[in-house]
DNA sequence: GTATATGCAAAGAATTTGCACTATG
DNA sequence: CATAGTGCAAATTCTTTGCATATAC
C-alpha cells in the first residue's frame, strides 16, 4: 500500500498512457497481489470506487495495458481472461480444486533461447495444473475433472 | 492413411468408448496431422462424411475423448479451443503471423518433478509465441500485436 | 475547442443445455 | 424395450462494436 496513486500515475505516464482516474485504479487493482483477476472480478471490486466504471472501459484499458507491457493476459482459465501484474517472466500454477492461479517463480530454461527449430520465440508461456499445497493439506479434490472448456469469442483474436 | 477405421474403433473400445461412426471419424480427424483443429474446423471438415454431424456431438465427443486421455485440449488460441491428437507430452509454438500452432518436441524439464513449492503437479502446459520459420523466411509480420483476447463462455469451466 | 476517454446498449460468437429422436443390443 | 448416442434449437455469457457523452489539455 506504500505505492500510492501518484506512483501509479507515474507508471502510466512513463508508459505513454494518459493517467486518468479509471486507469489508475485499474492498474492498482491488477498490480495488487489479489490473485489473477478476470474482468468480472475487477469490475465487481472497482465499482465500489468508481460506480460508473463500465466493462467496456475495463476491456479497452486492460488491452491497452497489455499492449504497453504493463500487465499480461493469461489464457489459463478457458472461461475467461485473467490478468497478471507481472514483475517479470514467471510461470503459473492452476489449482483444480480451489480454482486459484498462483505465481510460480521459475522460468523454463528451454524458453530462454531466442530460437527453436528455426522459429523465433517472442514469448514463453508455461503453467502447471494440479492440487495446490493448501488443497492437498485440506484433502480437497479437483472440482471438474481436468476436462477443458472454453468460452465464446469474437472474430479478431489471433494473438 | 494406413491406420484405417478398424484401428480407430479398436482404440475407442480400448478406452471404454462405444465406437460409433461419428466418434470414429472425429478421432480420425483429430489424430490426422492436420494441425490442431478447432471445433469449427472439425465440423467443416467432417460434414462432408457425415452431413448431419452436429457441433453438439463434436463438443460432447471431444470432451469425452479429452476425459479419457485420447486427445488433449489446447487453450492457446484465446478465441477457441484447439485439439491435439497427442502422442505424448510436448510443447507448442503459436505463430503470430500465420496463426498456425505447431508441435514442439520438447518437454520442460522443470515440470517433470511431481511437486513444486508443495503443490502437486498433474499437468504441464507450455507454449511459445513468435514467428515461425516459414513466416520469418517469407518476411511476414505478426497480425494482431501480441495482445490477447478471449471469447465468451459459460458457468462451469474450472479445469 | 479538439482529441481522447468513458460508458451504455446492442451485437457477435463459442460453448452449453434441454429435450426429442434414433440406434443398438 | 431400455439404454446410450445424436442433433436441433434455444439459452448463456464473455467480448466487441457503435455511437453519444464527458473529460482533458
Amino acid at each position: 500500500m506504500i505505492s500510492n496513486r501518484d506512483d501509479l500515475r507515474r507508471q502510466l505516464a512513463a508508459a505513454g498512457i494518459k493517467p486518468t482516474f479509471q486507469r489508475t485504479i485499474i492498474l492498482e487493482a491488477v498490480q495488487g497481489r489479489n490473485g489473477h483477476p478476470a474482468v468480472r472480478d475487477l469490475h465487481q471490486r472497482l465499482v465500489r470506487d468508481a460506480p460508473t466504471l463500465s466493462k467496456t472501459t475495463l476491456y479497452s484499458t486492460l488491452e491497452l495495458f497489455a499492449r504497453k507491457g504493463l500487465i499480461a493476459a493469461l489464457y489459463i482459465d478457458p472461461a475467461e481472461v485473467r490478468f497478471d501484474g507481472l514483475p517479470g517472466p514467471h510461470h503459473h500454477f492452476a489449482c483444480t480444486a480451489c480454482g486459484r492461479i498462483l505465481d510460480i517463480d521459475i522460468a523454463c530454461a528451454t524458453g530462454q533461447c531466442g530460437r527453436i527449430h528455426g522459429h523465433r520465440i517472442d514469448e514463453v508461456h508455461g503453467y502447471f495444473k494440479g492440487l495446490c499445497r493448501d488443497c492437498l493439506a485440506a484433502g480437497r479434490v479437483p472440482r471438474a475433472p481436468s476436462v477443458p472448456r472454453h468460452k465464446s469469442p469474437r472474430r479478431k483474436s489471433h494473438a
